[in-house]
DNA sequence: TTGAAAGCGGTACCAG
DNA sequence: CTGGTACCGCTTTCAA
């Protein structure tokens, strides 16, 4: 079922369908009705592979995420989509799991597709990768990783705020034996995170960190956790996200240790599930919906050639109060 | 970047440059290495347009879901994509969010895309859409939805078994009045859904059933347990799934309620955050893996024109006790 | 307002 | 083993 089909039926040339079919104002309104009517009949769907070729430009963008099971980049993309979809453009997503041959995979794929603007979120990043991006003149935007260039925005969020503040605050509370549950991710910044972290620490003398990691998923947590807890256990455990973090609540209730009069559990990213677990998480918001918007907005500007700045936009995040964190318990 | 400047770089006609791309075991070595150099030189990437177009195959399944966001979903998701990479087919997803213009719109660029295969998991279904779907030629496999039709292989799960199951166990515990959490949907299989558990207890003539309805949220099951909860709150509520149980556990916390001292809960789908919530959910378990697999299975069969029976398939499901559900409470 | 025809970037068949 | 070339289905001048 094709164009020529159409026009055939209609008794009009192929030209005039792809008029009506983009409606370009130009057909007269009885041959636009015989049109619909042709294309009605014969349940004609364009191709959208020929109209990409032959139009050249894609109104699709491509998005690609490392881990669409974990809220926080889910509520991204959800965003992001919806926003997308305002403006016309439909958005196809790419999950690579931290996996970097996957994150490459995927980015061939996308230039391969010839998306119209792409979203990289992802904690795993390969600077070849982002050479084979640039150019490809795709309009990028990343997330959190790799350095301002050339047609690409960069938007990240001050992590390290973000941590002070829940360092600070569990010091504050008494808590000196503090423990760092990270997930796997070799490459960036995660370990870039722990780093952060020890970091954050190490401004007050009398405090000990220790860490552990595992995959980024409720059972990857509750296992870190565990590890966390042979010998003598910290007061407060800090997780690189709330998902995790829920996965140490687990760990911890089969223990029977009570959060958080035993032990305080912090999480990360302040998403949904945060507030509905128990006890509900103290945390760290990391405003997803306003990154989604000001990845789509960037994206959408640079595919329209609409000039934008290729600035660094960072995001500082704020504190959350719940139910997991308290006191210190007294030795 | 094409294919012609890819061969004139290496010396070769386009014909020869393809036939390394798809790897023609004809080509000889030394030609080959240098339409591979070229390749690299130029980072040239094919347009996978063009290739589809000339080709003809589509070498990607699309697939529909109602709601990425419920694990129940994106697992199903996942085990699709898992078997479809191993396969070397890419995957498309589109979300419906449950609104049938949504549903509307993602088939037609489906079919736009030209897919080799189409995966429906949907809870709202026209029957216009299935003859558009059906017209187009491309196999589909349905999840829940719709009568077997050619070309259309339908598999379900036998709600009813899992549903009984869930009154019987309640029932035998003592709890008479009832309440059950559903979702908006006003097509298709939710409302039965609904009309399937009114029936169910109906087996029981001293069993007083209530339902509340919102969205497929933690949110919305929250939302639906507090219009429950108003007047003589039932012994136990039943949910569509565990995502608005986890919800409604919520909504029972903060009045106080416990589960299931006081209150006991049921969820349904059993995922992973059944097992992590508190307390852990006494749920019906839908087999995930098995529905991806199957679906997969079915839709690279019938896109390679093996023949495969395009039969329903039903699957029974199993509950699974937790800590969410216990006696009724004496009154 | 409409039609004819030249691509868009590949694939695949036919010769050589 | 390699090159020439006719499409694939649609968009987009250019003329009429």
């Amino acid at each position: 079922m094709n164009l020529e089909q159409v026009a055939r039926r209609a008794k009009v040339s192929t030209a005039t369908v792809s008029r009506v079919l983009n409606n370009a104002s130009v057909v007269k309104t009885s041959t636009r009705a015989r049109v619909l009517k042709a294309i009605e009949e014969l349940k004609y769907h364009p191709n959208l592979h020929a109209r990409n070729l032959a139009g050249g430009k894609s109104r699709t963008i491509g998005m690609i995420l490392s881990n669409m099971e974990n809220p926080f980049f889910f509520d991204i993309y959800q965003t992001v989509e919806k926003d997308a979809h305002a403006a016309g453009f439909e958005v196809v997503v790419a999950n690579t799991n931290y996996r970097s041959e996957q994150l490459v995979a995927s980015i061939r794929l996308m230039i391969g597709r010839r998306v119209a603007g792409l979203a990289v979120v992802v904690s795993e990043m390969d600077p070849a990768l982002m050479d084979e991006l640039t150019d490809s003149k795709i309009p990028v935007v990343f997330y959190d990783v790799g350095a301002p260039r050339r047609n690409i925005t960069n938007i990240r969020v001050n992590y390290r705020r973000g941590i002070d503040k829940i360092i600070d605050y569990l010091y504050s509370l008494g808590h000196r034996r503090l423990a760092f549950i990270g997930h796997h991710a070799t490459l960036g910044p995660i370990n870039e995170r722990v780093k952060t972290v020890l970091d954050a620490a190490s401004r007050y003398p009398d405090l000990d960190i220790r860490t552990a990691a595992d995959d980024d998923t409720l059972d990857g947590g509750r296992l870190a956790a565990r590890a966390l807890l042979s010998g003598t256990h910290p007061t407060a455990i800090l997780c690189v996200n709330d998902v995790m973090a829920v996965g140490a609540l687990r760990e911890l209730r089969e223990r029977g240790l009570r959060v958080p009069q035993d032990i305080s559990v912090t999480g990360f990213d302040n998403v949904k599930l945060a507030e509905f677990c128990y006890p509900a998480l103290t945390t760290v918001h990391i405003p997803r919906d306003r990154i989604g918007h000001l990845i789509c907005e960037s994206l959408l500007a640079k595919s329209e050639h609409t000039e934008v700045a290729d600035h660094e936009m960072v995001i500082d995040p704020e504190l959350v109060l719940r139910d997991s964190t308290g006191p210190a318990p007294a030795r």
